[in-house]
DNA sequence: CGCCGCATTGACGTTCGTCAAGTCTAGTGG
DNA sequence: CCACTAGACTTGACGAACGTCAATGCGGCG
């Protein structure tokens, strides 16, 4: 009844054509409303989740942006990717019950705390929540061996450049420009997602600022020539 | 009735600790036994699906070895994995009901093949079931992310170790030795899964050899010393 | 206003890729 | 059963791409 209740409800959520509920029907959106257990606010640099923590929820974000990251036995991590408004992360603590990465916020963020158990058995019940619980597991999947083809055979341009155009087009998607992007993170968090070193993600940079690709000022970059970046991810065909 | 449908319940199939079956009490064992819809002996070199390929099911391997790999734009591709008896593949296709990656047989295989949408209907029904599906999905993100780290951040000498210490493992766990395996997969293939060339891959084998670490006749491989390969993927911390 | 974290740039080194030659093995057909 | 061939593998020489180390610049925050 607080404004507050009203507030925590997917089906009057302004990122539901993104989110949990996408493709579900008006009468399927009502029965995944108390889906969302709480809210919860993460502050820049802290954690949601942290490697070895249990695994009790899901999380949609809906502000900010986070990274995952894993790590090695020996300390060497690995950011594994960056999330931001409307997409799900916590999905590697599913198989063994305790998360397997952390997951930073690289600013103040909210999230949907989503209880793993309640989503199991809504969507025993609501069949276009199941669905789409093995779409987004299976989306995950299948970007991850987009990111696997990019650090298996990409040279550092070609990884860069499909770097940026992955993220303005997931930010075009959630209404902002198609050219224009701030970085929330640094080159060191681009370059370890990238499988570079940070030096190597600035010399880049620097080339594409060279060649009239992008303009960069510290973390805002404007794409000025996307066909360009385009072919530097796809050589046109031999 | 015929011995060939006896043959096709997973309550009865040796691969059940491994394989769909996992954690399922005896009940919901009997239940599941409908899960697979056929059997489908692929050979050598052929394709159990393909990139583009319309996704209809899941398939639990029974005996072979696949590859799976995609494809970018412009023709370069990347070999995603390796996968063996009680394994299932097919994953990719949820998203899109259609398959992005191709699965080729590295020896002449037989899989079990499960109607997506009989899954589905299933594990709204057998709990652990559902359970068990989410997992499979979770465990192949996670392993995901272990590749990336792989190939974000080792090099060439401790992507291999860790590649022949994972494929030693499953084989154990699936009744094979510790020490010895057979690669089922090309020096081309083993590179393309680790981001590096054949002959990098060659040269690092040769390299072991020298070392005492491993033993190599062609495709058989025998593992001298574990720890050193161990040492070798893990440095003893600072 | 000063400090600190982030970023840039240069010089140099290492690792791995490329190209090429040659060997070995398994499979095929005579 | 053996000879032949094609594909897989090994090894060497060389070069390119990226990492390392170091110096410097810049901006935002306290």
């Amino acid at each position: 009844m607080t404004p507050e209740t009203i507030k925590v409800a997917c089906s009057n959520c302004n990122l539901r054509e993104l989110c949990m509920p996408v493709g579900l029907q008006p009468a399927e959106l009502r029965r995944i409303d108390d889906l969302v257990a709480t809210r919860r606010k993460v502050k820049r640099r802290d954690t949601l989740f942290h490697n070895g923590e249990r695994f009790t929820s899901l999380y949609a974000i809906r502000t900010g942006v986070f990274k995952t990251r894993v790590t090695s036995e020996d300390g060497r991590d690995q950011v594994t990717g960056f999330q931001m408004a409307g997409e799900i992360i916590g999905l590697d603590g599913i198989v063994n019950d305790r998360h397997t990465c952390d997951a930073v916020a690289l600013e103040d963020a909210e999230v949907c705390v989503m209880p793993f158990e309640r989503i199991e058995e809504l969507s025993r019940e609501v069949t276009a929540l199941q669905r789409h619980v093995h779409q987004i597991m299976s989306r995950e999947i299948v970007r991850e061996h987009g990111v696997m083809l990019l650090l298996g055979s990409m040279r550092a341009e070609e990884r860069l450049a499909a770097f940026l155009l992955n993220l303005v087009q997931r930010l075009h998607a959630r209404g902002f420009s198609q050219s224009e992007l701030v970085l929330r993170m640094t080159r060191e968090e681009i370059g370890s997602y990238l499988g570079l070193k940070l030096e190597t993600v600035s010399r880049t940079l620097s080339k594409f600022v060279e060649d009239g690709i992008v303009a960069v000022q510290q973390r805002h970059v404007r794409i000025a020539d996307a066909d360009k970046l385009r072919r530097i991810v796809n050589p046109p065909a031999c």
